[in-house]
RNA sequence: GCCGGAGUGGCGGAAUUGGCAUACGCGAUCGACUCAAAAUCGAUUGCCCUUACGGGCUUGUGGGUUCGAGUCCCACCUCCGGCACCA
């Protein structure tokens, strides 16, 4: 008898499944499309090729591919293809530090990848597999910005961004850790440039509204994006400068306070700053402050305990409910990206404008009655955010102040003073990257074409895409994209007059790839368009996506708002992409994320040499609920694979066993092992549905072949005995193959013959789930007393009867009067007695 | 501060509809096999009292509902994640 030997098993099968290409699927109207069977997209989020995979990656494809094989087992023609999200800036920064291109180093990480996931063992439709750093894929990607961009939904704007002075390169959000640059340590700046963005805030509302259409998403991703998008009611309210003459509509979300304003307050960016202090005497300190201010990190500015800072304008609006003045002021804790940037002060019921009042003298009127204890600051109570009684607000007074917000929005509203209003938090997405490695955004700009000295937006036609990333020597980008040094490309003709023109020299955000390359695989070598609009109507929505919860706000929602935006261009027919969302929680070591600083990380490569790829993926999924974290352990990894192994002797002990009379063992006592067997199937089964509960369903695979372990020898003698081990074994290797896909192969072929995968998916036999004896629980007064043995059929009367005839429970009854009886019928009997 | 999630043996975790708390795995102890070790197989393993039979206690804390609560309700504590000067 020869040992589990995994790496031949798994090299065997694995040949099985690239040389046949078993997982490959066809599309509507090629050769090979099943027509006959429902579909299941399954989809797991793409890696980002960089370096080798990791035991998170491990993880997120061992879960997809077990729902996989689940479904394709369940008749389902199961799409599940695999890609790679390979524009950067690992590869780029990579590049910077040693001049490699980034494409090399890109593309010998996606030979690791794809080397790894074939020795993982996943059923990946190969033929389908893209790079969204291929010119191939990016032509489309510039195809949908153009659509974007005629559509409006593309715009290019001055906007404030992170800059880095040493580096003097714009810096994405994600590269700004601690207010410095993730590279050099930098404090960053902010620096207002014109940029790209897409106009995500006009689907605020269906972002949010249609949370309703998905089937089932994890409810904190859902309430994260809520958040996120930071959908707000109020009213826009008119402050007026007669000496300026100039109006400031403020975004407000408490109208009923506007009696209680006593003075007012403009972010540092407001535009009309410099109109309304140039020639007055407070002219130099506010630009002092503004300067200063501009200078200060993100960080530092969002400081919520740092004292309230900020100069007084000299100038003073008008409060549009009692035609009071009132003075403005320049402070930071006022956000130019919110609202607009100005606000209306209300100390009495605001914790933020009373802080301000506070450090600079100003009157704070209360005008709701009420305190909260939590929140007051001095004797009066104040500040007090709550509702109450009207009070100091004329003709509102002594009203419920809910009551009164509406009445004063409509009064507003007469004469144009004011109007409800919604605010979202949700900001338009900046998608220029003043970076090499990524897309380039197809657009040139022609003076010709230009007017007033600015030059021309033109979008590139689309017969011209790609746009391809030209050769640099130099990466690290100094003030501008690294493309602008390629001058020859930059050199071009206006599409619209033919006049010379430069080329936008920015690159696209990655989020912009990874926003649609779940289309792309429907339909990934099509060069005529980005996709067959009837693959896409075939395949969509993902039906199950899975991923880690780190993208559950931005990549989830770039891809709904993608989504939706080409539905409304008429390329689609979904309006969400991924019905149903499953979020992987983290692996840790020793309690720690993984990092290589800390030197705990677990390297796949590593395990799966040692003990099969067949272990790890099963020990990854039998740590715990999948969608939790765990703790990695060595010895965790040990005890899967004895498991393994058990299972491989237990095939190899079988195998040469001929009995083959189920019907006898059946009958005889070979019928608790079926039971078993059964009763793994659906417990299996059920696990599966009910939120891939993987762990459970391997302790119930496991407990059946420890059955088999327990019963077996006792049971080769008997008629039947021998097929009934059999029959739990490959059973067996039937519910494991989701996880264990090369043993299950194995074990499957040698006892049954056949391959596995082509099985339907077991169904549990409801006669053999149901036993004709039940254990009775017997309490008393609440306390277990008493098992009896008793027939499933028992009557209360008999039940009853059973348990007062136990030894056990009488010692409990003596002496005492039984008032109450509680019978459970198979299941338990309640005694309560005084 | 606001919004989510979680607290169960020495450890990871299970308990599906309010009905046997601690499945399965790890670790530990003992035994078999072996010259020996590893591997494997078998047994024991929540805590306390008891030689035993048996009894008591136990799901973060305190209360409540119920014949019965890890599960439901109220209050609180701790940890993790997200957002955060958002008007």
């Amino acid at each position: 008898m020869s040992g589990y030997d995994p790496k031949a098993i798994e090299a065997k099968w694995q040949a099985v499944w690239a040389d046949e290409r078993t997982w490959e699927v066809a599309n509507p109207g090629q050769s090979g499309f099943a027509q006959d069977k429902p579909k299941s997209y399954v989809l797991e989020m793409l890696p980002y090729p960089s370096g080798e995979p990791h035991v998170g990656h491990l993880k997120c494809y061992a879960v997809g591919d077990a729902i996989a094989h689940f479904r394709r087992r369940h008749g389902f023609e199961v799409i599940h293809p695999m890609g790679y999200d390979a524009f950067g800036l690992p590869a780029e920064n990579n590049a910077i530090k040693t001049g490699e291109p980034p494409r090399e180093a890109t593309e010998r990480s996606i030979e690791s990848f794809r080397r790894q996931f074939r020795e993982w063992g996943i059923s990946i439709d190969w033929s389908r597999e893209l790079g969204t750093h291929t010119p191939e894929y990016y032509r489309w990607t510039q195809w949908i910005f153009l659509q974007l961009f005629e559509r409006g939904l593309a715009y290019r704007t001055e906007a404030p961004v992170q800059w880095c002075p040493k580096d003097a390169t714009v810096l994405a959000n994600e590269q700004v850790v601690d207010g410095r640059c993730e590279r050099c340590g930098t404090p960053v700046e902010q620096r207002r440039l014109e940029q790209w963005f897409f106009r995500i805030t006009e689907y605020a509302d269906r972002l949010l509204a249609d949370f309703d259409l998905l089937e089932s998403w994890p409810e904190h991703v859902i309430t994260m994006q809520r958040n996120w998008i930071g959908r707000s009611e109020g009213a826009e309210v008119t402050f007026r400068c007669e000496e300026a003459d100039l109006d400031f509509p403020v975004f407000t979300t408490r109208p009923d306070t506007l009696f209680g304003a006593t003075f007012f307050v403009l972010a540092p960016e407001h535009p009309e700053l410099e109109r309304l202090i140039a020639g007055t005497p407070g002219e130099g300190p506010v630009r002092e402050y503004v300067n200063r201010v501009a200078r200060e990190s993100a960080e530092e500015r969002g400081d919520e305990e740092r004292p309230k800072t900020g100069v007084p304008l000299g100038r003073s609006v008008v409060n549009p409910v009692n035609g009071e003045e009132i003075p403005m002021f320049v402070a930071d804790y006022v956000l130019m990206e919110y609202g607009t940037g100005a606000i209306m002060a209300v100390p009495a019921h605001d914790a933020r404008d009373y802080e301000f009042a506070r450090a600079f003298g100003l009157p704070i009127r209360r005008v709701i009655e009420g305190e909260d204890p939590e929140m007051a600051r001095d004797e009066d109570g104040l500040p007090y955010p709550g509702d109450g009684p009207m009070a100091g607000s004329g003709r509102f007074d002594g009203k419920d102040n809910r009551e009164a917000y509406e009445e004063i929005v409509a009064w507003l509203a007469e004469d144009g003073r004011g109007r409800s209003a919604v605010n979202y938090r949700l900001r338009d997405w900046l998608v220029s990257r003043q970076r090499y490695w990524g897309a380039p955004i197809p657009v040139v700009y022609c003076e010709a074409c230009g007017e007033e000295g600015a030059p021309a937006i033109v979008p590139v036609p689309e017969e011209q895409l790609p746009i391809e990333l030209p050769a640099v020597e130099d990466y690290a980008p100094q003030g501008r994209s690294p493309l602008a040094a390629a001058e020859e490309w930059v050199a071009t003709e206006c599409p619209r007059c033919d006049g010379p023109a430069r080329r936008e020299t920015d690159t696209m955000d990655t989020f912009v790839d990874s926003s649609w390359y779940f289309i792309r695989y429907l339909d990934p070598r099509n060069a005529k368009a980005a996709w067959d609009p009837a693959a896409a109507d075939h395949w969509l929505p993902v039906d199950q996506y899975i991923g880690g919860v780190e993208h559950a706000i931005l990549h989830l929602m770039y891809a709904r708002f993608f989504t939706k935006a080409l539905a409304d261009l008429g390329h689609l027919s979904v309006q969400e992409p991924f019905a149903n969302l499953f979020t992987q929680g983290m692996i840790t070591r020793d309690g720690a994320k993984m990092s290589k600083s800390k030197g705990n990380t677990v390297s796949p490569a590593e395990y799966v040499q040692r003990y099969g790829a067949d272990t790890a993926r099963t020990y990854i999924c039998f740590m715990g609920p999948p969608e939790r974290g765990g703790d990695w352990s060595d010895e965790g990894v040990e005890g899967v694979n004895r498991f393994l192994s058990r299972l491989w002797r237990l095939c190899e002990e079988v195998e040469g066993r001929g009995d083959s009379d189920l019907g006898a063992a059946r009958e005889g006592c070979a019928r608790p092992l079926l039971a078993k067997a059964h009763w793994a199937i659906d417990k299996v089964t059920r696990d599966f549905q009910r939120g891939f509960q993987f762990n459970t369903a391997i302790a119930a695979v496991m407990e059946l072949v420890n059955e088999a372990y327990r019963l077996k020898d006792g049971l080769y003698g008997e008629p039947g005995g021998a097929a009934a081990v059999r029959l739990a074994t490959a059973t067996a290797a039937s519910l494991v193959f989701p996880f264990a896909p090369h043993l299950g192969a194995e074990v499957w072929q040698r006892l049954e013959g056949g391959r596995v995968w082509e099985q339907a998916w077991p169904q549990a036999d409801p006669d053999l789930l149901s036993s004709d004896t039940v254990t009775l629980v017997v309490q008393v007064n609440g306390k277990l007393r008493d098992r009896i043995e008793a027939a499933a059929d028992a009557s209360e009367a008999e039940l009853l009867e059973l348990a007062r005839a136990s030894e056990k429970v009488r010692r409990h009854l003596d002496g005492k009067q039984v008032v109450k009886e509680i019978v459970v019928p198979g299941k338990l009997v309640n005694l309560v007695v005084r």
